[in-house]
DNA sequence: ATCCAATTTAGATTTAGTCTCAATTAAATG
DNA sequence: CATTTAATTGAGACTAAATCTAAATTGGAT
């Protein structure tokens, strides 16, 4: 894979930034994630190197993670079992999640109003977010019905 | 440790509605977590209970977590590294989380705003909420001055 | 009091993630 | 462009967290 465009990302100014590297692991993992629609985890995001061919160690990956969370291309996300799974913040559209303790099933949620006093309560402890993780936990629909 | 009452709570009527043993280590462990201030993982609490004499294994305790959960007698939270913690929903007022990615300080917020539209958005979905976990990764204050 | 399925125990095992250090590489320097 | 050097990577060893196993125990139904 070539990189496709020689324009500064957020992640390349947040490595110029950081004093970072700009290797061609990390610029190809850059890349991958931000192409990525759906939920990945550090060893579903490993596999996909593997199946292109791109020779990228394991440990490799683990420690581009929290670099591509912290310049804010991806954010925390959730998925099958408990393990930490991650989505791009460019791929598809910001939400967060409700989790059917019973069944596991995930429901994708958006509130701008809620993220309009996320930026308010951040303002008011002078905190600058990068991403953030909001969670519900509890049954769904179908799982309420059963119950009964 | 004696059980302080013999009323039903929470987590005897949720252990009873699931079909459940009141067992002693169950009953041993919610009254230890009930009166918890602070934020805990699965093995300070077991270190408690070692401390306290109680003979609970370690397994034990692990399994019972997710059922105190369940039935909301804890919620998720935050803590040193990348463990999940855990706190008492009723030792302590609710609360959120601010994480900074720098100091790892964590700051706890509260906004009665954010939590009736957590509510709206679950009656939206016909979803029932248990617990949540909401919080926001950034750069706090004194961070944000250094950076420059 | 008896019975049995659920639960616990202790330790083995699995799994996720981190660490190590020699080899490689980005990029600063002249 | 060639040299230099500190940062980064790769491969596999290692660690820590969490789960599993099977025998022993126990809650609670009968
Ligand atoms: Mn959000
Ligand atoms: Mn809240
Ligand atoms: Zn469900
Ligand atoms: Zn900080």
């Amino acid at each position: 894979m070539k990189t496709q465009t020689d324009m500064p990302n957020r992640f390349t100014s947040f490595l110029e930034d950081r004093g970072l590297k700009l290797t061609y692991e990390r610029r190809y993992l850059f890349e991958k994630v931000s192409r990525l629609k759906g939920h990945f985890n550090a060893d579903s995001l490993y596999e996909s190197l593997q199946r292109d061919k791109a020779r990228i160690a394991r440990g490799t990956v683990y420690r581009t993670i929290p670099l591509l969370l912290e310049s804010g291309v991806i954010q925390k996300s959730v998925g099958e079992g408990k393990r930490e799974f991650f989505e791009s913040q460019t791929g598809k559209e910001h939400h967060d999640h409700l989790v059917c303790l019973k069944c596991h099933k995930v429901i994708e949620f958006h509130s701008d109003e809620i993220e309009k006093f996320q930026d308010q309560i951040c303002e008011k402890y002078d905190f600058e977010m990068v991403f953030h993780d909001h969670r519900m936990y509890g049954h769904c629909g179908s799982c309420k019905e059963k119950k009964k």
